[in-house]
DNA sequence: TTGAAAGCGCTAACAA
DNA sequence: TTGTTAGCGCTTTCAA
């Protein structure tokens, strides 16, 4: 059995309610007592229990709210599976999480969100965040007024959020290129098809893809980047276009959405294989192009931990007032292939 | 605030305890009484609360031993945090965990150990099992008696063991085929170094590998499996005889140690990039042979995991009383490049 | 500055 | 078969 503020108490000669205000440092204290305490609670090595804190607290019940954008893709499923398992545990323990979904892109109705969530009491705030100025300002106010948020998936730099969930694009990036560095022929010619120009992430990934290959793969020829603004057709008829001027193309990297477009036309071509592609995201159509052999690389983000953790730090904040250790908390870049899928 | 037991027993018209019985199918609790109440649960949404729950267990605490062997590797480095994470989140609850490290492969020391375990009133027990039969013997003992067991890292097939939670070694040995036939030249030479012919998981990755890649590359030429017996000096020594015989050789796939050997050579000789090697598990020293480019890809286990859910199954199993969903709880296959290590 | 006590949700022993 | 009650470890309020 764990170390007990009763234990310390018998042991000081003081009472439990004594006890727990030399460790929580609440003053109204003698600080010779505090001390004292203190260096018995350490010897003991005194574990709060989490169950005892959770149950006495049960009054000033912590409320956390999740708002997820863009529910339509199948990456953020992952993450709102995540949430909602992080939504059960930290329940278990007295807690009320509410994942509010919002299904378009929307800074506005992320901001009205979150003042309804402030308005009902909450404490902490988990969101998907965009480069919106007026979505910065909230995230400051509201920092300020005492309510924690982190961001997750994309995130609002500059503000005072907590941290930051998600992942490092341009590192993203890189790992493609130095996949691709390893399959591709000498000489080879490569094309990059991004999303959009103005997508934070897309950018990073598309640069730091370019930047790498060209250094460890000079001899490769980088066509320019082409925009299919996360859209399968469009990706489709980029792809003949290159390969048209191209007939010589040997890899595609496709730093957003669009892959399944890409892979009709090169299974149509009959290059499969030959014309090697590399996709982010682990999505359905994405990992049967690359059970069949379309595509040779996927690089995935966690979706679910990008959901699970951002709960959990507030939680963890909110609860034991703990903050994250990282402000950047960049989640594992995964590889996969036909055999670890 | 999530429902209560005294909520749902003021509904009810009955006492809390009551309810407790109706809901724990306790018996001793008129049927009728038992339905209406499960019915008014059901209706309310009740959701036990494990702070409460842990609470009022924690005189009967729950313990639990977890057995590593082998400690010297940096992998079991990896388990040993994931359990000592995964210990100290339970026993904020009022659990026990023990991890008892034994350094050697030695089954009767860890036999010793479980009926040390078994004699101080543990209740589940975690470890790194062998196919010894006393081994399987005992396991099969201990679960008869009502203690759980669950094996991690190394399995003990055909035991009445829960679970077992580690890697899919044959699915590992396909992806490293995978990569090696993404990356090789046409008609391409490779060899095999394993660790020990009687190792299971050994003989798994290399079968998986071997197969795979006459499978998908019939064209590259497998050389015999040579056995290093994780011996850095000893993978050295076969590494100059293959590359001796066979100066036109592209790949080495390492189904086990002897990495650092491996690479020693292959640095001296200038190969470095030009013979292919495919290593497993995330070392310090396989780290550093990744990132100058001596290995071109490292497949690890999720070490983190294999220490930290064999703690939380057995945790679960004894506290909620909830079997684990899968009796082969396979870690994700990890693929590591210099960009995402 | 300290102690005492109520109560958080649940379990289990005991009483009815 | 059911109700009652004493805690589990902690926080917090009130009284001293």
């Amino acid at each position: 059995m764990a170390v007990t503020l009763q234990q310390i108490a018998d042991k000081a000669g003081v009472s439990r309610g004594t006890v727990d205000r030399a460790l929580k440092e609440r003053g109204r204290i003698n600080p010779e007592v505090a001390a004292k305490i203190r260096k018995i609670a350490d010897e003991m090595g005194y574990q709060p229990n989490r169950a005892g804190r959770a149950l006495a607290m049960a009054k000033h019940s912590i409320k956390i709210g999740i708002i997820i954008q863009s529910m339509e893709t199948p990456f953020m499923q992952g993450v709102l599976e995540g949430a909602k398992d992080a939504k059960q545990e930290v329940e278990r323990l007295g807690a009320t999480v509410t994942i509010r979904k919002i299904s378009e892109l929307d800074s506005d109705k992320v901001i009205a969100a979150m003042h309804k969530m402030k308005g009902a009491g909450y404490n902490g705030i988990g969101l998907v965040a965009s480069d919106e100025e007026r979505l910065a300002d909230t995230i400051d106010q509201f920092t300020e007024e005492g309510i924690s948020v982190v961001t997750f998936n994309s995130d609002a730099a500059g503000t005072k959020r907590m941290c930051f969930i998600g992942q490092n694009a341009g590192q993203s990036g890189r790992t493609a290129a130095g996949l691709m560095a390893e399959i591709l022929p000498d000489n080879a010619v490569v094309q990059v098809i991004s999303g959009y120009a103005s997508n934070q992430s897309h950018k990073e990934r598309a640069e730091g893809f370019i930047n790498e290959l060209n250094q460890c793969r000079p001899d490769v020829k980088l066509l320019g980047i082409r925009y299919a603004y996360d859209n399968d057709r469009a990706a489709a008829e980029i792809t003949q276009e290159v390969l048209k001027e191209h007939k010589e193309l040997n890899g595609i990297y496709l730093a957003a959405s669009g892959a399944k477009g890409v892979c009709q036309v090169i299974g149509e071509k009959g290059l499969k294989g030959s014309v090697k592609v590399i996709s982010n995201d682990i999505t359905d159509s994405n990992i049967e192009s690359l059970k069949n052999g379309t595509i040779q690389f996927i690089l995935g983000q966690d979706a679910y931990s990008q959901g699970y953790r951002p709960v959990m730090v507030l939680f963890d904040k909110l609860f034991d007032g703990k903050d994250p250790e990282e402000e950047y908390q960049y989640t594992e870049i995964v590889i996969k292939t036909k055999y670890n899928i």
